[in-house]
DNA sequence: AGCACGCCGACT
DNA sequence: GTCGGCGTGCTC
């Protein structure tokens, strides 16, 4: 009899030791019985008989995980510190299917004609295994990744083109297939399952040659990688915000020596972290040599009589305009002006967001909802007032204010899919709307040829959040919107801010700000220390509470790590849950990695590198 | 993570 | 009496 050391796929817990009469191989996908249910798991390595009673493994599936993947997975899970079957969940495994040798003879591509600058930028990337292609927007960072997709092609090797946001970048698909074909395939979590199917197999055989999409992209079973892409490594979306929370840009390198492929890391606004790590060639300038004129107004978030203007000049002249306002529905907060009641989610310690056309006040975080309350519900006062501006009431007055106009709100409350997100670009285009009211999602990716205008509010509110990386966010979205207008023209960018010295010191360069936000960060911030985050949440506030301490106290005999910080989150409960947190922080991850898999207990989760701090 | 087991309050 | 709430603890 043989017995298996078996990891359980999505299981929080370690690995169990089964029986089978036959060999398996390492790897092997199985499904094994765990009390009374079915489960998977993955064999991890053959043991000795047990003096435990051992259950048999029920099926030996044709699916497996290449020794790769497992040792991307031991990486994911002692790094991230979660189950191995955890690290295994997020993967998608090997089948025993043909490969398909598709002609690897070299299919012809209409020529992609570089600028002398962007081929010496692409000769740069080609000689480092990792490296920043630190380039503007316009300045033509997909045409070096196509070029550069077509030399490992033409070696028959596959490359992984990671993107920020499932689907958000419709003329980024679009582009790729009218250049490659079909050797492109999209793989998202939004696919439909037959289409999903249809994708898979194409990975699998080894058809699609360039796969292209989100984090989970990189964990599909391609063969031959040659090359590995992160497009816009700065964004936020890389980082996963549930166990296992992994960093799909700090896994891109990992797996660049593991699979010894070279990784490019792209992005106009790059983080200080790959900007200090990696050897970077700057591309400056678009290809349109635009303009852009930049007017800043000091004053609270409204739209004001300036910004009222700045767009009806634009209406009249028959130009587009983009609007920017970090804060979905009408209003982010209700406060009774008599008695400064506060109406907060019933399980969250968050506020309630006004959205006058449901007629509800909504908690972003839980989704819980109720009416809007006529009179205040504490002392009967009916002056209840709104506050912080968001893209449905501005769109609401704005529609007031130009009748004529055609405005469009554009966020996750209303372009809910693909298509939408699609016909609402398309119209903009078109010029059958006139200005787009949009949240971060106007700023990813997509090209608005005909906007001479860019109204920037809020920017004051990213810059004040309690996060060492709020000035790196806040100057990377006002650098990405204000980079999405006057792409054919010269272009104005209104920012209503009373932060116009910060903003102007680095608009023109990027680098400069960088420069400067290594001194903030030295000693106290990544990429110069290694921060950790613990979270403790429970429905029981106490429990939660000694769960933390008692971490606490066993981390206290840890050298070489330090403890930032201890105590309730900044958002106290989510979801009916009480959440406490622990930061630590270290020099080296290792120190980090050590003390926190001794002293963790069940109800402490673990978030390595963390970005949110809410 | 699931799922059973077990211990209390509510209802035919 | 039993149905079902969820708190606790185990799963090869």
């Amino acid at each position: 009899m043989n017995y298996y050391k078996i990891s359980l796929l999505n299981s929080p817990i370690g690995s169990y030791t089964y029986h089978f009469d036959k060999n398996i191989d390492i790897g092997c996908k199985v499904s094994v019985k765990l009390q009374n249910r079915e489960t998977f798991g993955v064999i991890i390595e053959s043991c000795e008989k047990p003096d435990f009673e051992t259950s048999e493994v029920l099926e030996v599936l044709d699916e497996y995980y290449s020794s790769n993947q497992l040792e991307l997975a031991k990486f994911i899970s002692s790094y991230y510190i979660c189950s191995l079957g955890d690290a295994l969940g997020i993967m998608v495994a090997f089948e025993d299917d043909e490969i398909k040798n598709i002609s690897s003879d070299t299919k012809s591509y209409e020529n992609i004609e570089l600028s002398q600058k962007q081929e010496a930028a692409l000769e740069f990337l080609k000689k480092h295994t990792v490296s920043l292609l630190f380039g503007d927007t316009g300045s033509g960072k997909t045409e070096i990744y196509m070029k550069y997709f077509e030399d490992i092609l033409s070696q028959n090797k596959r490359c992984i083109f990671l993107m920020p946001e499932i689907s958000l970048t419709p003329q980024m698909d679009e582009r790729l297939k009218k250049h490659f074909g079909d050797e492109v395939v999209m793989y998202h979590s939004k696919l439909t399952p037959k289409n999903k199917k249809i994708a898979l197999e194409k990975i699998r055989n080894g058809e699609a040659k360039i796969i292209a999409g989100p984090r989970s992209a990189l964990f599909l079973p391609i063969k031959d990688l040659g090359l590995i892409v992160v497009d816009e490594e700065h964004d936020d979306s890389y980082k996963s915000s549930s166990r296992p929370r992994y960093n799909a840009r700090d896994i891109s390198i990992y797996m660049g020596q593991l699979y010894n492929v070279p990784v490019v890391l792209g992005s106009a606004t790059p983080s200080l972290t790959s900007y200090v790590k990696f050897p970077h060639v700057r591309l400056k300038g678009g290809h349109f040599s635009s303009e852009r004129e930049f007017i800043y107004e000091r004053s609270a978030e409204s739209l004001s009589p300036m910004i009222l203007n700045e767009l009806k000049s634009i209406l009249d002249a028959k130009k587009q305009a983009i609007v920017f306002i970090p804060t979905r529905a009408n209003f982010k907060y209700l406060v009774c002006n008599d008695c400064g009641h506060s109406y907060e989610c019933a399980f969250c310690s968050i506020g309630l967001s006004v959205h006058n056309k449901s007629n509800a006040l909504k908690c972003h975080y839980c989704n819980y909802t109720q009416a809007i309350p006529q009179k205040c519900s504490e002392c009967g006062s009916t002056t209840l007032v709104s506050s912080r501006l968001g893209t449905a009431e501005a769109v609401k007055s704005l529609n007031e204010e130009f009748t004529d106009a055609n405005i469009e709100q554009f966020d996750r409350d209303v372009i809910t899919s693909n298509t939408k997100l699609k016909k609402a670009l398309k119209r903009f285009r078109d010029k059958e709307s006139d200005i787009l009211v949009g949240t971060q999602m106007l700023s990813k990716g997509h090209d608005y040829h005909g906007v001479t205008l860019a109204v920037v509010l809020g920017m004051d509110n990213l810059l004040n959040m309690p996060d060492y990386r709020s000035r790196e966010k806040a100057l990377s979205s006002l650098l990405q919107i204000a980079g999405r207008s006057g792409r054919k023209e010269v272009a104005k960018v209104l920012v209503q801010s009373f932060n116009e010295e910060f903003f102007k010191n680095y608009l023109d360069s990027y680098e400069s700000f960088l420069d400067e936000e290594k001194i903030y960060r030295e000693g106290l911030y990544p990429p110069y220390k290694k921060l950790s985050r613990l979270l403790f949440s429970h429905k029981n506030g106490a429990k939660a509470r000694e769960s933390m301490e008692e971490v606490l106290d066993s981390l206290r005999d840890y050298n070489g790590i330090e403890i930032v910080g201890f105590g309730k989150c900044a958002i106290e409960k989510i979801a009916n849950k009480y959440r406490f947190e622990i930061l630590l922080r270290s020099d080296k991850s290792t120190d980090l990695i050590k003390a926190i898999s001794r002293c963790k207990n069940d109800l402490c989760e673990v978030d390595m590198d963390p970005i949110e701090f809410g």
